[in-house]
DNA sequence: GAGGTATTTTGAAATTTATCTAAATACTAA
DNA sequence: TTAGTATTTAGATAAATTTCAAAATACCTC
């Protein structure tokens, strides 16, 4: 559906971004990070996958979850020309 | 409240901030320009103001909204640092 | 097939958000 | 001070979102 400000607004859904940028995690481990049910997990991670932020792999019993960090990195482009540009910091 | 992500969550919050690139606007003007009450604008607003992205200043009847372009641009900043600097596009 | 683990889906409750109308505030001008 | 314009606040309702427990799906192993 893309809805890639909606999928953004959640902190949850946004850790689970920051926590794939390590390395890929399946549903499990990602739901064992959150005081939450894991049925809410999937509910965040199905809004996410919706929004194209992330990738699912099925795998013998587990399904792994991987960044899509092209999608999310196009999002900032496109926010930083419409926003104008990004300064260059050069401290030092 | 610095809720920036649940400011730009809405839609309409984005584009009261898009219209404020060009320049300033009173509630008044911006309440014009979407197919809602401007009760409902003058909350936008109010959210938009906690979260930093914009400044009011009263005038004579009218209140003047402005962008604060600067706490955008951390924002962007903070993202693009988080999540892998933004390539340097240079098409010729 | 029976039981076990991993994950998603369903359906419902709780919370939050968006919206409206009406009332309140503030300022101007006659 | 009365009336008018601009904006916000209050209170209520509607719609969307988050969450949970329980059921369903899928796959593996005995």
């Amino acid at each position: 559906m893309k809805d890639i400000w909606g999928a953004l607004a959640d902190p949850i859904r946004r850790e689970i971004l920051t926590m794939l940028q390590k390395e890929d995690k399946t549903a499990g481990e990602i739901s064992a990070a959150f005081p939450v049910s894991n049925a809410t997990i999937s509910h965040h991670l199905k809004i996410l996958r919706e929004a194209d932020l992330v990738t699912s792999k099925k795998e013998k019993q587990t399904i792994t979850y991987s960044l899509n960090l092209t999608v999310f990195q196009e999002f900032l482009m496109q926010l930083s020309t419409a926003f104008g540009r990004i300064e260059q910091e050069e401290q030092s």
